[in-house]
DNA sequence: GGATAACCTGCAACTGCATTGCATATTACC
DNA sequence: GGTAATATGCAATGCAGTTGCAGGTTATCC
């Protein structure tokens, strides 16, 4: 069903710790972006600290990418595969649903390109969406 | 050649106090957004509080916009005067500068429709691109 | 023009999130 | 199995934003 826990730690140079199994698992099955709380939430038993430095990690090597959504906590969410640990300049779009506060990543929608003044340099480009998610929309 | 302070702070609903004078002529002689900390370095004999307070209620009253750029701290910039109090939703884009590190309002350009998932509803869209600026490019 | 009410200012203190230092535990490697 | 490198957990700190309250200032009403 999903690729080996360990596998995809070692393949991105990230020791597959007990910790860190966890909560690679955890992420692979949320829909939307994680903040150090929810994870401080669910895994209560553990330290806030190292939670943080294990999704410090998995950023530094490239498995997740963090998404400051305004909520004023950082999120986390899984890189797509083509993910390098140089580069994820995050092309897509993410979406904070104002209503349950949760923040998703879209799926690749292309950004059209932003004509800027003369001179500026274009290295990184986020869009994010505020509204309200489909969940609750009902 | 710059309207009158006093009558664009009345003219908001925002009590033209020495204070909020001062601030506004710092804002109109800015071409970057301003966090709080620029304030306070530049009006070292205020306080901080009353500083903040005076972004808050310049905000309120719709006459600058916040803008956070990612840097840590939230920036304002003066609205264009078709902001009203009540819809500031900023469909303009901004610039942040990873060389000085300032952040810009960028002329309204147009930002195309994003086709998010069914059920999504967009309400606001902020749009931050990061790069280098026309200062630090040369 | 003076009294009162509304509002603004400044000090102190607090919050929440992010971050670092250091000692201990765990893991990888020879 | 022993040693070095790394991960973990606790404590403590930093910083930006925020709030309560007392005193000062401004507007307003008579």
């Amino acid at each position: 069903m999903r690729p080996d826990l360990d596998t995809t730690l070692t393949q991105k140079n990230i020791r597959p710790t007990a910790m860190r199994l966890l909560v690679l698992d955890y992420l692979l099955n949320q829909t939307a972006a994680v903040s150090l709380n929810n994870l401080e939430t669910y895994f209560m038993r553990s330290d806030r600290i190292t939670l943080y430095r294990t999704l410090k990690t998995f950023e530094e090597k490239g498995l997740v990418h963090s998404i400051d959504d305004g909520s004023g906590s950082v999120k986390y969410a899984l890189c797509p595969d083509d993910c390098s640990t140089e580069e994820h300049h995050d092309l897509h779009v993410h979406f904070f649903c104002n209503q349950c506060r949760e923040t998703f990543c879209l799926p690749k929608s292309h950004i059209p390109e932003i004509a800027l003044p003369e001179n500026f340099k274009t290295e990184e480009v986020n869009l994010m969406v505020k509204g309200i998610c489909s969940k609750c929309t009902r």
